[in-house]
RNA sequence: GGGAGCUUAGCUCAGCUGGUUCAGAGCACCUGGUUUACACCCAGGGGGUCACAGGUUCGAAUCCUGUAGCUCCCA
């Protein structure tokens, strides 16, 4: 037999088997009579690479398909990446410019030609690591966001939503990113608390020597004031009803209005209004009507419809108008405040609000059969809690701007006519061209402008679980019809609503049906500090690295291991490391099966046959409930019990009972029980750690070319003895009991003892003795009705028992310690007495809870009896 | 400001519709241990008035109310 190394080295193992796997097409998956298991994967973006997160979402959805794969179904995991185009665009602009070379300088193909280029090269990374974690993806279904017919889904899907009157042009209050020169959605808007001022300046009443007071952080915005609104039951302002005041520097005369809306505590109760540049202005302008006034100009700085401070920042422009409102005398104060201000996720420019001409859809109406069947568990929520949060959303859910002034990503199809805000919309110019001539007979293709503007990344991925399976160009196609639904979503709670809820929406809008059945919601992954890990706080440990140290096999494991779902993983080396010894502990265990010479003549010892009975039953109680775990998503529960199960059940017990004496060969039906056993075990722990259990289950008996664990079926659970796992947790109980008095006592292991029974009502379970007699050592198990002299004495359950000690006896030792057995168990018996002494609770609690408290009652008694007849005999001695 | 959720051992969490073992697990911690699978190990052990205060009940970590602290979402 070859020698084995001591130590598990998942660098000789894992990249062998996976291209092992990957040779053999074992993670390909084509439309067959099979139920069909499918998990979409949430497209990493294609300027990421692999983190912790990645690595924790994508280790869960390898464990489901693996097990699905080897619960008979035909499996099929897809993988893909997404072209994200703020993120993305960002990149190429900042890599052209260190060559400098100006995005400006370059046409629109140019650019674009640049960033496939910086894609072909960078966009694959993650799914490179992927590999490395085992990931069993079908990587010829792989897609990428802007494909061919995934790019065409999303324009298909525009013109029809388009043609359905969901899709409108309007002008909006966005969030603008000046340094991008983009709008950017809310969620990518992350809002810090910082300390700044609250400047009061005084504007002058109209035709009156009166002063009004307002409140701003932004003195710079006055410039674009429209109004000054107050609230119509404060008395401080109730005569002005009708006035109006003037703008300082500007000079402009703006109405006085009257509006619930604001904060009388708030400053001095007078709000300045400005509608373009402040999203409740922008309400209260559409309410009364006001003047709109944008005095900014795309890149931040002051336009010409501000008057003053044209073409300077913004920032600028507020140090300059303060000191100029000192000199004017409007400005009363300035107090320190502390507010908080939006920035970009992708810039880190401060986002200012911006009225913008952009592309919406309207959400309403699409989003009803998306609430009402995530409502009604129709799609699974896991953990559920989010269904609250879910559905505050979808109640409120706000129109969708799905337009970005990118280059980088699906360009909106719509069409101007003549240099005007008319437009067709229509896949093609060809197309373009024949309906602008409906209107416009005489028309030409050159007179057609393209809109430059790109959609939402999100407008892609909502349709992802659909245009993987290219089911919005050919809904009849067999890949959508086998596939969809998918069954998991693995994805973080982050992202439940601009991607979850939006792919529902979509996959009943356009398929009539769910996209997937349960959504499992991930932690996220932190470090010590509870900080969520990212690449620019650098607090991330480089998941390859840690592959690398721990296996591969080892990290799944560590990140699982404490990961429940929807739950925060305070990430800590510790965990792969727990991970890694649990591959060494399997790996050790079989090592000992392995080198186990047989001796197919010999018979099989009693205590051998009753452990492999005992077993084989923890095997079928654990089968079931780890299906009954994985039913309801608890995967780390899951893997908790598999661990325990092969760590403490298999090897502690189980292989410590069979193992034969030194040297010494063991029986043929014993070692083909041990080894089926491990192959079941191997089976259970694939899904979690695929490499190590193939690995194994290679060596462990002769394979062929092309078989593999994981294409095996997962064992199912059978009928198991339940009162063998009583009675064999007892005898643990006088395992413990009996290793405890040689240590005590300085008995060693190899020193054989006797064991004494005295049985008080309760029978010893005689036919267990033999695993008794080889886990302890014993010479004779013998049952007695007399109390034993000279004994160190113990009880489980009420049965007694004693192992002669000799001359190793302190009888005062022995008085003190028993005494203190007895106290305790006065006490318990003094409080279950108590209980049933009332009568409200021997009346009202249901029969079997008083049962049992009779039960307590007496072999409590039992117990102290025996004890205090102990106690007395060691005294008279 | 509005909404949701959380608070159980040093840490991360279980504990389902109130009632079987003075509250469970893993890790960490402590004490022993080099014999022939594994020190990435073995055998033991300690540790919680279940955030706090009331209430319902024969009985509450579990239900209700309030308080405090934390987190997230929306504005």
């Amino acid at each position: 037999m070859k020698e084995i190394e001591a130590k598990y080295n998942p660098a000789l193992t894992e990249d062998k088997w996976y291209s092992y796997w990957m040779k053999n097409n074992f993670f390909r998956s084509t439309p067959d009579n099979r139920e069909p298991y499918t998990i979409v994967i949430p497209p990493p973006n294609v300027t990421g690479v692999l983190h912790m997160g990645h690595m924790l979402n994508n280790t869960l959805q390898d464990v489901l398909i693996r097990r699905a794969r080897m619960l008979g179904k035909n499996a099929c995991w897809v993988p893909g990446t997404d072209h994200a185009s703020i993120a993305t665009e960002a990149r190429v602009v900042a890599k052209l410019k260190e060559q400098g070379i100006d995005k400006k300088s370059l046409t629109r193909e140019e650019f674009l030609k640049h960033a496939w280029e910086w894609k072909e090269k960078h966009g694959g990374i993650i799914l490179e690591q992927l590999k490395k974690l085992g990931a069993s993806c079908d990587w010829e279904r792989t897609c990428f966001t802007m494909d061919k017919p995934l790019s065409e889904s999303v324009i298909k899907v525009f013109i029809d939503l388009y043609n359905k009157g969901l899709i409108y042009r309007g002008v909006r209050m966005v969030n603008w990113d000046p340094q991008a020169k983009t709008a950017v959605s809310d969620e990518e808007v992350i809002y810090k608390e910082e300390q700044s001022n609250l400047y009061f300046v005084k504007y002058k009443i109209e035709n009156s020597e009166e002063y009004i007071t307002i409140a701003t952080t932004r003195p710079e915005t006055i410039l674009g004031d429209t109004a000054v609104c107050v609230h119509p039951e404060d008395e401080r302002y109730a005569h002005l009803k009708g006035k109006k005041v003037i703008i300082p520097l500007v000079n402009r005369a703006v109405p006085i209005i009257f509006d619930s809306y604001v904060d009388r505590e708030f400053g001095t109760g007078a709000l300045k209004v400005t509608p373009a540049h402040d999203i409740n202005d922008y309400e209260l302008g559409i309410k009364y009507n006001l003047e709109t006034i944008d005095i900014f100009n795309d890149d931040g700085t002051l336009s010409e419809k501000a008057g003053f401070y044209i073409g300077i920042d913004r920032f600028e422009a507020k140090k300059l108008i303060v000191p100029e409102l000192e000199k004017l005398e409007n400005l009363v104060k300035i107090e320190k405040y502390n507010n908080k201000l939006g920035y970009s996720e992708r810039t880190n420019a401060v986002i200012e609000p911006k009225l913008s001409l952009q592309w919406f859809l309207k959400m309403k109406d699409l989003s009803t059969p998306a609430l009402d069947n995530v409502m009604n568990d129709n799609i699974q929520l896991i953990p559920a809690k989010f269904k609250n949060t879910y559905r505050h959303w979808m109640e409120n859910v706000k129109d969708w701007c799905v337009s970005r002034q990118l280059w980088w990503g699906q360009q909106i199809p719509a069409w101007y006519i003549k240099d005007s805000h008319e437009f067709v919309i229509a896949e093609n110019i060809e197309t373009a061209l024949v309906l602008a001539r409906v209107k416009y007979p005489e028309i030409t293709a050159s007179e057609l402008k393209q809109d430059e503007d790109v959609l939402d990344t999100w407008f892609s991925s909502w349709l992802w679980p659909i245009s993987v399976f290219d089911g919005i160009r050919n809904p009849e196609n067999a890949d959508i019809k086998y596939y969809y639904p998918t069954n998991d979503l693995v994805t973080a709670p982050e992202i439940l609503f601009f991607w979850v809820a939006r792919m529902i929406i979509a996959g009943y809008e356009y398929i009539g049906d769910k996209p997937f059945s349960n959504v499992y919601l991930t932690g996220i992954v932190r470090d010590k500090q509870g900080r969520k890990m990212s690449k620019s706080l650098g607090n991330s440990p480089d998941p390859i690295e840690l592959m690398q140290k721990y296996g591969a096999d080892g990290v799944r494991v560590g990140m699982l291991l404490c990961s429940p779902a929807g739950n925060d993983l305070p990430f800590d080396e510790n965990l792969t490391e727990q991970g890694r010894n649990f591959g060494n502990k399997i790996w050790n265990a079989f090592r000992l099966i392995n080198q186990w010479e047989v001796d197919e003549k010999a018979d099989q010892p009693e205590h051998s046959k009753i452990a492999i009975e005992w077993f084989n039953s923890i095997l079928n109680k654990t089968l079931e409930s780890v299906e009954d775990n994985f039913s309801k998503y608890r995967i780390s529960e899951a893997l908790m019990e598999i661990y325990k199960l092969f760590w403490d059940e298999f090897s502690s017990w189980y292989l410590e009972i069979i193992k034969p004496a030194y040297q010494q060969p063991i029986d043929g039906a014993t070692l083909k029980s041990s080894i089926e056993f491990f192959d079941k075990l191997l089976k259970l722990l694939h899904p979690f750690m695929p490499f190590i259990t193939e690995e194994i289950w290679q060596i462990i008996e002769h394979r062929n070319y092309g078989e593999s664990i994981m294409i095996t079926q997962m064992p199912k659970f059978e009928k198991y003895n339940e009162q063998l796992l009583t009675d064999f947790e007892n005898l643990k109980e006088l395992t413990a009991n009996i290793r405890t008095i040689r240590t005590e006592r300085g008995f060693p292991m190899k020193e054989s003892i006797q064991l004494f029974i005295k049985s008080n009502g309760e029978k010893n379970n005689v036919y267990l003795n033999s695993v008794t007699s080889k886990l302890c050592n014993l010479t004779s198990i013998i049952e007695t009705s007399e109390k034993i002299e000279n004994t160190a004495t113990f009880h489980v359950k009420t049965i007694e028992y004693f192992i002669p000690i000799g001359t190793k006896l302190n009888i005062e030792d022995e008085i003190n310690k028993l005494q203190q057995e007895l106290d305790y168990l006065r006490g318990f018996l003094l409080s279950v007495n108590n209980k049933l002494a009332n009568e409200k609770f021997v009346n009202h609690a249901p029969e079997q809870v008083v049962k049992i408290e009779l039960a307590k009652k007496s072999d409590a008694e039992i117990k102290i009896k025996s004890i205090e007849n102990q106690i007395e005999s060691l005294t008279n001695k």
